[in-house]
DNA sequence: GACAATTAAAACATCTGATGTTTTAATCCT
DNA sequence: AGGATTAAAACATCAGATGTTTTAATTGTC
């Protein structure tokens, strides 16, 4: 499944293999799929208890991760329920993680990629000024992985690791807070660009080496035109395979 | 304290007033204060039960909901360590809240005020097109709110939920998720402008009306162009008073 | 003395049962 | 009918027991 590509990308670290992470997940993918309506009850601890088959603390403890990701409420005395959609932390990476694979995927695609097209280019712009030798050259060694990729898995590593590598150059944390979004959007992408039968390396490298050569020489205004640049050729691309992203996407 | 008038911003529903929450908002604080150096074990559960006084059950869920916000990585048999900042979920709504008084405010500012740069031009720019008629009177009664202020503390509110309804208008959940930073960066800026003898509502306001008309009347590139117009004018404002600021924010 | 295997301690993970508190709603009384 | 009482449902907290994993100290052999 895609989403664990996602977790491939991102969580390299940090997660744990624990009972109550696997319940989280297990009723996390269940609401973001649409599940339950807005405002519905899920069953109550003891009822989760019987239907996983863990005691009640793993319950507790997963319910209060999807509180503290915003998919949750929970009323003393009263019950559980699903928070509305615009209540959750969808920057969450695991939030967005859980998203792979759920209709209506073309919809979030578009929205993921409005804020890619928001943010990446401006983060070039400052990846330009601000970026270490050492984030340049992460930069540069996922330019040479795109290069050299033997497949399409390890071509979109790369590209993705490319994008997060200029994000963490801009240097602000809050802009590498967002690497989800990049990733999740690159991962529904797959799925649409495995269909093309045009190899799109061809179109994708030029632009990516010209952004990495406008942030090695610190041209601001050049990194961030180049990105935005690649991006528009990106949904371009894309929105020729998927008509229906057309028609929200910003046009440059 | 200032963290506080980010809840009341923030969080009309959706806390639990339990003891993990507390904990977690104990630990979480000290954490984003910096008390704890990148990879920094911290004391175990067994201390932390005596150290806050409760059940190992609430200290285990408050750590649960640090590791869900990134703060927090716990390896079984080894200890709890605080992961390194590039991790954490900055975007989160509590771990924004949580920076509310820490130090360098200036540096953090600044990224704030960033990200609002990329993304609520943007916003605008979708509202005009996407923003139902009940948002538009969001947005309206907002500016509204902001004329009739009888307070800094109701003017601040109601500017909030101005910039909260273009955002909410604009047709794409991910931007609202993004409200926190936009509350967190306007919490900051308080502190610096209360110290402005000049009032800047006489400033302020004429900018907020024009970015309501753009969307009312629709039209996309003026209500970008008078959003990217009112932050530059804020952010002038700001650097005049705080003049660290100016070193980062990309200039228009 | 060096290296490998064993062992012990520390720390998190899970289960269980008991008790408290809050909310909701049904019941009862006037 | 309306207000007060009460009972049930559901979450909150505590305490103790047991299991598993990791790290490091110990031991034993060559």
């Amino acid at each position: 499944m895609n989403e664990l590509l996602y977790y491939d990308l991102k969580n390299v670290s940090g997660l744990t293999p624990g009972l109550a992470t696997q319940v989280c997940r297990e009723i996390g993918r269940r609401i973001v799929a649409g599940l339950f309506p807005e405002g519905q009850f899920i069953d109550d601890e003891s009822k989760l208890c019987k239907r996983y088959n863990v005691s009640k603390s793993v319950v507790r403890e997963a319910v209060k991760i999807l509180v503290a990701k915003g998919l949750l409420e929970v009323r003393r005395g009263n019950g559980t329920r699903v928070r509305q959609r615009a209540s959750w932390n969808l920057l969450d990476d695991d939030v967005l993680a859980w998203h792979q694979g759920v209709e209506p995927e073309t919809d979030f695609l578009r929205k993921l990629i409005d804020v890619r097209l928001m943010v990446e280019p401006n983060a070039a712009f400052w990846a330009a000024g601000a970026a270490t030798n050492e984030q340049i050259k992460e930069i540069s060694k996922s330019h040479n992985d795109m290069e050299n990729a033997k497949s399409i898995q390890e071509f979109v590593l790369a590209d993705a690791k490319f994008h997060r590598a200029v994000l963490r150059g801009a240097n602000n944390e809050l802009l590498t807070a967002m690497e989800g979004v990049i990733f999740s959007a690159l991962l529904s992408s797959i799925k649409i660009t495995n269909n093309d039968p045009i190899d799109n390396r061809e179109r994708s490298l030029p632009l990516h080496y010209k952004i990495l050569k406008a942030i090695e020489t610190q041209n601001k205004v050049r990194a961030e035109f180049a990105m935005r640049k690649h991006m528009a050729d990106t949904y371009e691309r894309l929105s020729k395979l998927l008509p229906e992203l057309k028609s929200g996407v910003k046009k440059m």
